[in-house]
DNA sequence: TATGAATGAGTCTTCATTCAT
DNA sequence: GATGAATGAAGACTCATTCAT
């Protein structure tokens, strides 16, 4: 005999177990709170599961945060690797740009994220360890930027002397900054923002050097 | 005539008063944990004084909090300042990547009082509005930099078709990304760190222009 | 399947809920002690209960409160049911002396309850939504006066013209200030009291027209 | 040489005392506000004087309020004596009347006196020595109307056998009646109370025998 | 004697976690 | 396994009272 399912999820039978159920109801109220204005309670509420459940799937509500948080940073990857640009058209300028474009959309949830991590060590620690355990090491995250600047190396697009490692720093630092703009100031000028990214990535691209 | 000091300031002439007092002990708790996990009754331990001085002093424990963080901004900021390379001596690159050197300390700090922000919403409003009242805007951070990247264009160190902000935005980004490689992973290796945002700071310089 | 009983009623199956529980505990903790001394401990504790349960039955401290006053008045309003003397025999002075008494000792009660809500304006404002919610108006609590006096008016035992709700007033104006001098002075006379308010009640039968 | 004077009172010969100035405050501060949301720190602020002094004038907070608790009974004393109805006029229907809709906004202010005492069985134990010491016993404020209940007698506007305190009690009973319904139920008809009052009253004189 | 900051016990409330059903 | 009420240790905040100046 079966062991009894949830009310939450007994009709449906894409969610595999209840476990699952409670990761994605934390995920979900990520999206509207931050981390630390999360209680196991509202997690039971949007769940629509009862309050104690959350002890039968994991050892504690830290344990399931952490689940979630990886989840969602394994989407931001995945989002990510979507955003990579292809080395097969356009400039390396043009390129650069709008993948800049999407980091900084991504990296203004990886704030979030990051943020509620750094505000407790010990998740973040946990964290830590977990994304190197998955297939997610946080290198991960910059392949897709250096996958293509490989190729547009290989092409003859940049010069061969290029570090991959420093562009791929410096475009992810110059998204990040635009992210934070975005984040921190609520009544930030997207288009104002837009424009000093794009910048930022030409003098990448041009250098400074008289 | 005048009520009594603090036991705790009594013998110490320089501490003006105990709301001073009760910043500097919630500010040398923020060096060893994070916002969230600030309480009162902590405060007031370190402070050697009694639990409800607090409010003699602050409207609420928020009130305190903030005008603790935008202490710490401001001496961040007065780092930043005096960390600011001089002009006089040395190429571009060799100035740029000592200001990011010393950069990536502060950021490192900025960081942490940024994700204490982050994740409190509430107290990230606040702190917005509090830093634009005084003479430290968000920009005054990066004041040092463009700066001295003006007075590098005047002597003709740099091209004079450089964007400063971009610049500036760059070397900001990629500091950050240094900084937070140390934040979050405990056991990064201080030196690769270095070299990597060295790396960045000359591909600003250079370009990646074939 | 159930989730666990509270140790304190584990074992009597006559308290339906904890709730109710903590209602009866309030509602004896206001027997010894006014409202403005009663905290949310007191009541966990006579409940034999931890703190926080108050919190899983009702919204705040003062809902709880109300709820304990609402039925407080409730056993009022019954108890003066059960006092209305009967219409079949006797004198209406007699009768009305009587029921004088009886509201006597209702209004000592009654007293208490009031005066630890017009301590409270904010909880007065909910007592009095609520009793008019309740089958029990303020006016039910005259009831049993009044239709004692109509029967007693239509047997002619009392003038045709009189004002029901006028004598009506005077019984319960009289019956509370035999109640309050009960209340205020400790060491009151109970005899010449009750001499007392069989007098004025004598003295509404009789008028005092020459 | 004279002991420093507050500086809220230091230049108002008039006001003898800090003391008697701590009193004013608290007393107009009891306008406002029931007793149990009085707090020392509301009264010095009141009084434009520190915190501290309270004690240098009175044992304890409740020292302070029983005086001006007091003070206020005498207030009410004293307009009680005003409103007494002189016998040289009028029936003794219209006299009672009219001494009732005065009695009524007195015990307005009355209830709300007695209510905070009530509510505060230890300062009420106090404030009912206290009041016995003075000249001003619970009796004097029956005074009034005794006095004109036997003025009336002796004249012969109301029967000989009358019983005066058993009158009296009836037509504090029935204003506190009218009184209370004006308290409790802050959108009471005001003209709907007079009347009935008026009726009860008049009941009073004519009785209710056939 | 006046000042007003300091004291600290005590209040209501929240919330992660447990556990009988 | 699921349920959801019970638990109790914090947490922020209030306020009468004290006391050095």
């Amino acid at each position: 005999m079966a062991p009894r399912r949830a009310a939450a999820i007994r009709d449906q039978p894409d969610t595999a177990t209840l476990g699952d159920h409670l990761v994605a109801a934390t995920d979900s109220l990520l999206d509207d709170r931050p981390i630390g204005e999360l209680t196991t309670r509202q997690i039971a509420r949007r769940a629509g599961v009862s309050d104690g459940v959350l002890y039968n799937h994991f050892q504690d509500k830290a344990s399931l945060v952490l689940t979630a948080l990886v989840r969602r940073y394994g989407r931001l990857v995945e989002r990510f690797e979507r955003a990579a640009p292809r080395p097969e058209g356009g400039t390396p300028t043009a390129n650069l740009q709008s993948f800049a474009a999407a980091l900084c959309d991504l990296e203004a949830d990886a704030l979030l994220l990051g943020a509620g991590l750094l505000a407790d060590p010990s998740l973040l620690e946990r964290f830590w360890v977990e994304i190197h355990r998955q297939p997610y090491g946080i290198g991960r995250l910059r392949r897709p930027l250096t996958d293509y600047l490989a190729a547009e190396r290989a092409k003859g697009g940049i010069v061969s002397t290029v570090d991959i490692e420093a562009v791929t720093t410096l475009v992810f630092g110059a998204s990040a900054m635009a992210a934070l703009t975005i984040r921190v100031n609520r009544h930030a000028d997207r288009g104002a923002v837009d424009r000093q990214l794009r910048a930022a990535v030409s003098t990448i691209v041009s250098g400074i050097e008289p």
